[in-house]
DNA sequence: CTATATGATTAGGA
DNA sequence: TCCTAATCATATAG
């Protein structure tokens, strides 16, 4: 506080200004005694804050008392009197920093200094959390507004605790003025701006208060709404869904818009995650093949299993209750399956396959198959459903065989599964969402049989 | 700490 | 606008 040096220049003012009269000292008449006995006081006076407690109280008390003191109290009053002007033209300034605007508005804008909704972070983690599982991106949702909370909840300790240091520091020096009024002469005036120069400085070290907050506000938010910058990884069992859909229509893994905004309702992820899932899945399937190969056998197998109950349970169903053609119109393409049967069937099969945990209706199990001809470079889906053999026998054979086989695939770069052509493109992927045929490039790209 | 996995972004093509 | 391919930046496993 610049109000202290004022003070004390003041008073050395006082006693450099020829005043010697004011002060508690014997006075013998020499003027180089004079001279030193000034500088004793001042030293006295800078020296004051040095000394004990009880020691200054004494000396205090020794000027309070002293018989000159009426006549320092009016010199003091006098002097006063001719420096008054110049402290008031000084202040009553009060212009609203810029800075400290933006700041509040920002805080303001980002709920931190606004009402509290709800009632400490407890209370808005535990709003959020019922809210949940609702809408797609809720569940960072809740964990940013937790931390935000958090921030908020900090901000608003640390302000009170700035606000009640404050007063009290403000009450204490005015205690003290009260008490300095009865040495020297301390117009309202002056008390009214040593508690503005107070509160001045505790505004200020409130901005750098908020602007940390804003800082941790900023990085908050750049950390949870950039999402590259914070890249999170699916859960598990969004990957499995992705997967499952992925390996299941590996012909041709380019889901419709419908296709993804169910992925996406399934996985809790957007639908541009979705996309960036497929785009990221297919290129490094087809970088590395081989690399994914254990995983392909492991949904392919997955699928299998559901697929295998399924169909068993439809030729089961085809055969108790119309024995015409219980799975030649079985074809194992997209969009393209269908049992020549009537339609209460085809919902049969639907709800069969959807009801299944995770597996997406009837044209994935096709793909499987397909991937396992891939791996053996044999077994020709479009084959499967004239071989005479049973779905679940041809599952099971497959699955055998492409296991025996998918070490030593690994890596060749002849292996080129099935949908997947020289040119590094899947087979009829120019109009991926309306493919209707996936599977005789299948046929053409295995010449390598040599393999 | 290093290597790999993975989600996001970007450039460029059709 | 959607795709591929390359790349970035972070997460995670070893």
């Amino acid at each position: 506080m610049d109000e202290q040096s004022h003070l004390m220049q003041t008073l050395v003012g006082v006693t450099l200004s020829g005043h010697p009269v004011a002060l508690p000292v014997p006075h013998d008449g020499t003027d180089a005694r004079n001279k030193q006995d000034i500088g004793d006081i001042l030293h006295q006076i800078m020296t004051i804050t040095d000394q004990s407690l009880d020691e200054a109280q004494a000396k205090k008390h020794g000027l309070n008392c002293h018989r000159m003191k009426a006549a320092l109290f009016s010199v003091l009053c006098e002097i006063k009197e001719k420096t008054g002007l110049s402290i008031r033209g000084s202040h009553d300034e009060d212009p609203p920093d810029p800075q400290l605007m933006r700041l509040d508005n920002m805080l303001l804008a980002e709920g931190v200094s606004g009402p509290e909704k709800g009632g400490g972070a407890s209370a808005v983690a535990a709003a959020t959390a019922a809210v949940g599982v609702g809408s797609d991106n809720s569940i960072e949702h809740s964990d940013y507004r937790a931390k935000l909370s958090q921030i908020r909840q900090i901000y608003h300790t640390e302000l009170e605790k700035y606000e009640q240091a404050c007063n009290e520091f403000t009450t204490h020096v005015m205690n003290l003025l009260r008490e300095q009024s009865r040495t020297r002469p301390i117009s309202p005036k002056e008390i009214e701006r040593m508690v503005n120069i107070i509160h001045n400085k505790f505004s200020s070290i409130q901005m750098q208060l908020k602007q940390s907050t804003c800082e941790a506000v900023m990085i908050l938010r750049s950390r949870f709404l950039d999402a590259r910058r914070k890249r999170r990884n699916f859960s598990k069992q969004a990957t499995e869904i992705l997967n499952e859909y992925f390996y299941s229509h590996l012909s041709n893994p380019y889901p419709s818009e419908e296709a993804k905004e169910e992925l996406a309702k399934k996985c809790a992820i957007t639908l541009s995650q979705v996309s960036n899932w497929f785009g990221n899945k297919r290129i490094r399937y087809k970088k590395n093949i081989g690399k994914f190969q254990e995983e392909a056998n492991l949904y392919a197998a997955k699928t299998a299993v559901t697929a295998t109950q399924a169909v068993a349970a439809a030729i089961h169903n085809s055969q108790t209750n119309s024995p015409a053609t219980p799975s030649s119109g079985f074809q194992m393409k997209d969009e393209d399956f269908q049992l020549d049967a009537a339609e209460d069937k085809t919902n049969l099969l639907n709800n069969m396959f959807t009801g299944s945990s995770g597996s997406y209706s009837l044209p994935g199990s096709g793909d499987i198959f397909m991937s396992m001809s891939g791996l053996n470079g044999s077994y020709q889906p479009t084959q499967l459903p004239n071989t005479g053999q049973t779905q679940g026998d041809s599952i099971c054979h497959t699955i055998g065989q492409s296991l025996g086989y998918s070490d030593g695939l690994r890596g060749n770069p002849l292996y080129s599964p099935h949908g997947l052509n020289g040119n590094g493109g899947w087979h009829d992927a120019v109009t991926p969402s309306s493919m209707t045929s996936p599977i005789e490039g299948a046929n053409s790209i295995h010449s390598d049989t040599s393999n």
